[in-house]
DNA sequence: CCGCATTTGTTCGTATGTATC
DNA sequence: GGATACATACGAACAAATGCG
């Protein structure tokens, strides 16, 4: 069985370098990468090969480009990018049905999974809440909240489901932060936090997959009674 | 609050309604696209421009040139494709884990939303196994197996779940294809089919999630064993 | 096998719009 | 406002691969 030579062109090259680059933090999110002509020089590609290659990084959400000012990096995750856009224009009650299923299995595997340090920053979230529930400090709030979940999902040490789980919680709070009103579902919200973090701690699986049941129910109905007004 | 322009550059424009004739079926998968002469005066603009809108969309999956040739439709899905080649990278047990998080939520909203015609398709799927199993039709086998939880998860009737599913369960085979072959633990997956049929068919939500369950315990053994010679 | 047209890959040059100092 | 740096966009040209007669 002879294997197809499979030509890489330049384009590609450049773009899985540049990809590369950005995965291994070598270019940070956030910060500038250099210009056109400079890159040009490094890979050693004209203008147009390498306008391409930066625009298809664009295009998967990677980079982003600004006029007159340079090309920043946006994103270190590819898949993010583009879960991201498909979810914005998917429904949310299937997004919410989607992100039950995966947090539900984060948290079976975090209850195996979890060391110490899961479990002090779980209740630092924890105690992050409370602080911003009685200062009325919302936006900390929400902070803690997605801080929360994201760390339940990292204790699960699986790559992949850490990197489905974060557009997809990030779209979910993008739909209702403007909406909710701090009030008493939140008190909820609170103690299953704290239930589930022990059932974390405690190792038991099967309740913390029922207490993340709980919290999506409840997250569900706040957005449907939200939504019928 | 005065929203910033966010000006949509000549690029993306071109780029997205590309996208949209892909995902239309106005170009089917498979076939070619027109030339770039034709398509530079079809949407105004240099080549350089509609050059890298074309090569957005071959980095996203959904293209693929040939110098010479001409470019095909590869995939409608840009999930898929970017999804794809995310999970090839990925550890096949944490595949696994996530295919059984969107699984399990699948059957137990396949068992809510199923109609007439999602129960036939899946009695089709079984009665193809079973023949297949019969013949040692391998191929079929394995094909039949992949359309009957393919079908499950399409039941659910979540699109962000299909679409998230169908790049998973592909991959999982592609991984496990060549090792596997027709012995015991195919006979138990033939009965564990036939008792998830029913669960669903009696819209049991519970014993559909258990079922898949138990199916992806005996999958991942079968995976572990095989890995082990 | 050869020659030729078609099609994509790559490079260079030039002009323009935009942001930053 | 001016100068500079940078991305945007267009046009022309040649190279390389493919397909056809």
């Amino acid at each position: 069985m002879i294997q197809k030579t499979n030509r890489m062109y330049l384009v590609e090259q450049v773009a899985s370098q540049i990809e590369q680059l950005i995965e291994s933090g070598h270019w940070p999110v956030g910060e500038k990468i250099p210009p056109e002509m400079k890159l040009m020089k490094q890979f050693d590609v004209s203008r147009n090969t390498l306008r391409e290659a930066i625009r298809a990084l664009v295009h998967a959400g990677l980079l982003e480009t600004k006029q007159g000012s340079g090309t920043i990096v946006r994103s270190s995750n590819p898949l993010g990018a583009t879960l991201k856009r498909y979810i914005k224009r998917s429904a949310l009650l299937e997004t919410l049905d989607v992100r039950l299923a995966l947090e539900k299995q984060a948290a079976q595997l975090a209850a195996e999974h979890r060391n110490e340090t899961d479990l002090s920053t779980l209740e630092a979230c924890i105690q992050s809440s409370r602080e911003a529930a009685e200062n009325g400090n919302y936006e900390q709030f929400i902070a803690s909240d997605i801080r929360f979940h994201q760390t339940i999902v990292q204790a699960s040490s699986n790559q992949l489901l850490i990197d489905l789980y974060e557009p997809m919680v990030k779209i979910v709070y993008s739909f209702v932060q403007d909406l909710m009103a701090m009030d008493a579902p939140f008190k909820y919200e609170e103690e299953l936090h704290l239930e589930l973090f022990m059932a974390i701690q405690n190792q038991d699986k099967v309740a913390a997959a029922s207490y993340i049941e709980d919290y999506m129910k409840v997250l569900r109905e706040n957005i449907m009674r939200i939504k019928e007004d």
